[in-house]
DNA sequence: ACCTGTGGATCAAACGATTGACCAGGTCGC
DNA sequence: GCGACCTGGTCAATCGTTTGATCCACAGGT
């Protein structure tokens, strides 16, 4: 690979003018011509300035990490876009991590940052994080976003707005004249879970409409659990009509289960859920779902970070636009 | 952040002893006494190598990319599950990043390497990228691992033993008593559709049955064009009592379409695919699948890439273990 | 007494990019 | 005609780590 060195040589001239003219310095008083043999001669060398020497000197890498509890979740797919979109605009790049190698391999994060691999790291956290092992990662005021979450005494988180997505599903159910509504929700600890399950609870409040205890479940996002909490909820003596889940992901596993029960979704049962994913259009019955801006939230995560970085001081954020979006498909009806 | 210095002036030593002593130098010689002053020293301040500096000076980052088309892709779940615990075992970290920036921000891979930001590649392309761009990406003897796909001229490559998988998939509807198969695969340009269509063709040339061109469809792996697919294949004048799909993807797609058709499935029409993801469990009916061993791609891959970067020499690998496996769940049955 | 060897540690030169300090020559003001 | 100032550059230190070369003290062999 060319260095500056090469590229000076070949231009006939100091490697100082070179890393000047080639990034756009400031200072870089230099002669037309100059410059046009640098660049020239730059490019004729197809030379890229080495990352590790450069975020050697500078003490910046241009970096920002992004860790997840699970890259593959279909759910995540527009926030890393968004992420990526806005990182490239403003010439970072993402470095993808699994929060699940905090517990295996050992703080992905403090690696991250202490060996100065990234500049800041974004993370949204599993459900099976320990509010314990949470405060050891934030160690006075490193730059770590929160996704989805916010935590006591550290500032710098993005979140959605988790209460309308859960208002307008819960809405589009009473419209359609439900009245014993069910929910399907996150673990208790789980910060999204308590803001959806919240609106959830508010909207029904406001329809002068109660809520059976025994229609409500919190067992977790996943498939299985959805499955699980789809079980419990129909065995209610007298079981809702229509239910609303908090997370796409639980919602494919309890209309799975709800067939599995001799169900039919959504003639004895409707089901909407908060989040859209491509998974939700090609279930049976496609699922009728809440699109949160999850793209916007990636977007403004990385925002917020850059930021922090050239400005030091951090934020906290809702997203609110676009919001959250009502999206029918053919698991909703009125009740017969 | 501590460095080298600060440890060795907390040890009272010099800055080589402390890099010889906390890097495992074989040549370290040093004195029980010494290196437990600088161990201890070393705790006490968190120390951390510093990235840059360790990779300016010997040129290797121990970071190998990841490069993806689509980073959410519920089949590449195990991909990357399979990377991240190989590299984790070698000492390397992983650095994912999409294929799709090859045309919007310009060749990621040429900058990861000719930055210097990773010591190798491993590239799972697209359906859409061009055979030319492709040659430009392997400069000769670059550090790059093609998963899923072979180029002429370069090696290095891990792929499936897709034409078995195929055939267990086939051969399946076989068993199940069908005669006329139909088959929904890849662009014809793809490597992995290639090889999928010639085992299914194969297998039913030894089964000693024709193959109605009117049957055999090649639009794509993505949900949509799996909904096209059946739309076509479904048209013809004596449709097929089975199908076998080379995607999973593109069989949830299909298998929607059927849905939307009026179809049954299985009582009208088996649908078995190749791959599996939890998406397949969740569609209704659950899907039959194929699981193909993306689990050990992945880990096959890293070792092929480290095992270049040490040895120089590079490999083309086909992962055989653990062979394609059938999973019977409820979309395939025997014809009315 | 003198050379040789060796264990135990330090010195110093890289790696590539950045950037404040500096310098040579020309122009301008007075 | 002389200092001040600008233009167009170069010098050299620095970031943190690695590693070949070197050095010192002391033991053993002759």
């Amino acid at each position: 690979m060319a260095t500056l060195g090469d590229v000076a040589a070949r231009a006939g001239v100091s490697v100082s003018a070179v890393s000047r003219v080639l990034s756009n310095h400031p200072s870089a008083r230099v002669s037309p011509g100059t410059r046009e043999r640098i660049v020239v001669a730059a490019r004729e060398l197809d030379y890229r300035p080495n990352f590790a020497g450069r975020a050697l000197k500078s003490a910046r890498t241009n970096v920002i990490g992004l860790v997840m509890p699970d890259l593959t979740n279909a759910l995540f797919t527009d926030l890393i876009d968004g992420a990526e979109d806005e990182v490239r605009d403003h010439g970072y790049m993402l470095l993808l991590g699994r929060s699940d190698a905090v517990r295996a391999g050992g703080d992905v994060i403090g690696r991250l940052i202490g060996e100065g691999r990234v500049d800041g790291v974004m993370v949204q956290l599993g459900d099976a994080v320990k509010p314990a092992a949470l405060r050891t990662l934030f160690t006075a005021g490193s730059p770590v976003t929160m996704i989805n979450a916010r935590q006591d005494g550290h500032v710098g988180s993005v979140v959605l707005d988790d209460a309308v997505g859960a208002r307008v599903a819960t809405q589009h159910l009473l419209d359609l004249g439900h009245q014993r509504i069910g929910a399907i929700t996150g673990l208790p600890a789980t910060f999204t879970a308590q803001r959806r399950l919240q609106g959830f609870r508010a909207t029904m409040r406001a329809a002068g409409l109660r809520v059976d205890p025994a229609h409500v479940s919190k067992l977790g996002y996943l498939p299985h659990q959805g499955r699980a909490a789809m079980r419990r909820i129909m065995g209610a003596p007298t079981p809702p009509t229509a239910v609303m889940v908090a997370n796409v992901n639980a919602a494919i596993g309890a209309l799975a289960e709800a067939r599995a029960m001799g169900l039919r979704v959504p003639d004895d049962l409707s089901m909407v859920s908060v989040h859209d994913s491509w998974t939700a259009e090609n279930t049976w019955p496609p699922l009728t779902t809440v699109k949160m801006p999850f793209y916007e939230l990636g977007r403004t995560a990385v925002r917020g970070m850059i930021q922090r970085l050239q400005e030091g001081s951090g934020v906290d954020a809702v997203v609110t636009e676009p919001p959250p979006r009502l999206i029918v498909r053919e698991s909703t009806r009125r009740p017969r």
